[in-house]
RNA sequence: GUCCCUAUCGUCUAGAGGCCUAGGACACCGGGUUUUCAUCCCGGCAACAGGGGUUCGAAUCCCCUUGGGGAUGCCA
């Protein structure tokens, strides 16, 4: 059978990283396996959802080259199909009106089925019994049981639980009688009849539990008496996130879903509810949460953590699809930097752990470094040049030069942001790394050796490399500098800073008669604003 | 509080009872190349959370403890 798996973000901001992240799973499951990978828009909360929101969604998967199959499914199209099906379980028995509003509106609420017996999904695992704070009631409505258990310290814990948990109920007073059993009853209260009961001593039912083998984590179960009837359309109409949810996936034929593992323990309701539609629930997969650098889940203040920011950060889509999908899962040998098509080949779920993983920017960064390495210098040049664009210093720089600039520059580039260092090629108004400058500047021989260098440098007429460079050797002789300590320096009073290309290639860039001008202004500043700190 | 999930270098991970003296990558540290810085190359540091079992043998299976996360909504 052909697998259908889908993406269904809440479009109420900006575009997560551990949703994205969660989209990229599911495409390369669906890719993997020859499948159909849809996406589905819950924008039921008019509220906060937005088209800015939708549009910047669709933007980020298009950037990170996740197509979709199919047309997009948007939620709040399909809400007459939620009242729909709410109305037929409530038709069946199996939804009920709970309690009024304010305003006399009821919510409708999903009854966990009484009758798991031909339930699949939902298996008897025998006796249990709670000892019950003597001091509180126990009261049984339609809606569930609400009881009080004991703590290690003796205090009451107030709990509830819907009916369905609780089969086979009997309460028994503190003389061991029992007062109550909930099958005699039962028919009774489904018509709307309650009971309450003090001085219990204890409460006994059959545990029934809900399991299902998740493709992540392995077999998963849950206590049906630790689940209670869930409101599935609002007191205002509106249909709940879990019936609209099952109703579309239902609608789309979904085969597998693939979601982060906070939505667990809604699965075991998810599962019901497919059931008490008349449909097989699908396979799940949930897999596990990015966390930030302390450990936590990401919030606002962590910055980074929107797809748009490391877009305009400067990130290639295919360093950061490659990263994310090396997040909580590898092909399982030594390799990291991947192709599409073979994180394609290479992705099955079996191999998604199940241990929260953190993101690391650094690693990020340098995987975003080798990509950036072996892009053809054409495609290197345009793709930064929409970033240099937007640096004040460089709205008329000339193109030539800048691509003269950039073939120096590729291999020392790890993000398209760091442009920004390359201002001196273009300005004479540099930003000196001051304390550097300092360092080099103290020292007279290297004043003395500059300011002669720039005299050479402005009289000459054959700048090249391998004048340079004799032309600092020869000047390091005359000064008694050491071999090679008159690079850095040189480098600093040109540029500003301490590192970047090879030395004669960024002075040819820059010129001879800028080179020289520069040494000489660097000189003046240092003489006039920093040669006194320097003494102190 | 209760329930569920989870636990290998600082981080991402490999590991399916013997291939483990625990492998790779990032970061970090050292060396080489570069007459400087970076790239690049080579090397190093660094982990099975703790305690009990099971077994001839445990990172691997079981239990307990501890740490982390999630859930417990008329949010999604």
């Amino acid at each position: 059978m052909e697998k259908r798996v889908r993406f269904a973000p809440s479009p109420t901001g900006q575009v997560h990283i551990g949703n994205i992240r969660t989209a990229i799973f599911n495409w390369l499951f669906a890719r993997h396996c020859g499948g159909k990978f849809l996406l589905r828009i819950e924008d039921t909360d008019l509220e906060r959802s937005t088209q800015a929101a939708i549009d910047a969604l669709l933007e980020c998967m298009n950037w990170l080259g996740l197509d979709y199959d199919e047309k997009i499914v948007y939620q709040s199209a399909m809400r007459s199909a939620h009242i729909k099906a709410a109305e037929k379980l409530i038709a069946e028995g199996k939804a009920y009106y709970g309690r009024p509003d304010d305003n006399g509106r009821q919510p409708v609420l999903f009854r966990i089925p009484w009758n798991c017996e031909n339930i699949p999904s939902v298996r008897n695992v025998g006796g249990a019994e709670f000892d019950l704070h003597p001091e509180a009631s126990v009261e049984i409505s339609n809606g569930g049981v609400d009881f009080a258990t004991v703590s290690k310290k003796g205090s009451p814990v107030q709990t509830s639980a819907c009916l369905a948990g609780l089969y086979n109920m009997k309460l028994i007073d503190v003389s061991g009688k029992v007062i109550f059993e909930l099958e005699k009853q039962s028919s009774g209260v489904f018509e709307g009849k309650s009971f309450s009961f003090s001085g219990c001593s204890k409460i006994a039912f059959t545990r029934r539990e809900v399991f299902f083998r998740d493709l992540i984590k392995g077999g998963l179960s849950k206590p049906v008496d630790g689940m209670k009837d869930l409101v599935i359309v609002r007191s205002d109409g509106s249909p709940v996130f879990h019936l609209a949810n099952v109703c579309d996936d239902i609608e789309q034929n979904i085969t597998h879903i693939v979601r982060g593992d906070d939505h667990v323990e809604n699965t075991y309701r998810h599962i019901l509810l497919y059931h008490a539609l008349g449909v097989n629930p699908p396979e799940y997969a949930h897999l596990p949460m990015i966390v930030n650098s302390a450990g936590k889940p990401y919030s606002k203040r962590d910055g980074d953590a929107f797809v748009g920011d490391f877009r305009e950060k400067g990130y290639l889509a295919g360093a950061l699809f490659n990263y994310l999908a090396l997040l909580g899962w590898s092909p399982g040998d030594d390799r990291e930097k991947m192709t599409n098509s073979e994180l394609i080949e290479a992705f099955t779920l079996e191999r998604v752990k199940s241990a929260p993983a953190q993101l690391d920017l650094n690693k990020l960064l340098n995987l975003n470094g080798m990509y950036l390495a072996e892009m053809p210098l054409n495609e290197f040049i345009t793709a930064i040049t929409a970033f240099v664009q937007r640096l004040p210093w460089a709205v008329s720089i000339d193109s030539e030069r800048f691509k003269q600039v950039a073939a120096l520059m590729q291999s020392r580039t790890k993000l398209f942001t760091q442009v920004d260092a390359w201002k001196y090629f273009f300005s004479d108004d540099l930003d000196y790394d001051v304390k550097n400058l300092v360092k080099q500047l103290k020292k007279p021989e290297n004043c003395a050796a500059l300011e002669k260098l720039a005299t050479e440098f402005s009289h000459t007429t054959e700048f090249s490399g391998e004048y340079i460079m004799s032309a600092i050797t020869a000047t390091e002789e005359t000064f008694e500098i050491a071999h090679g300590k008159l690079l850095q320096p040189l480098r600093l009073a040109v540029t500003g800073l301490p590192g970047g290309a090879e030395l004669d290639q960024t002075l040819l860039l820059i010129g001879a008669k800028n080179c020289a001008g520069r040494i000489k202004k660097t000189l003046e500043y240092y003489r006039t604003e920093l040669a006194e700190q320097a003494g102190a």
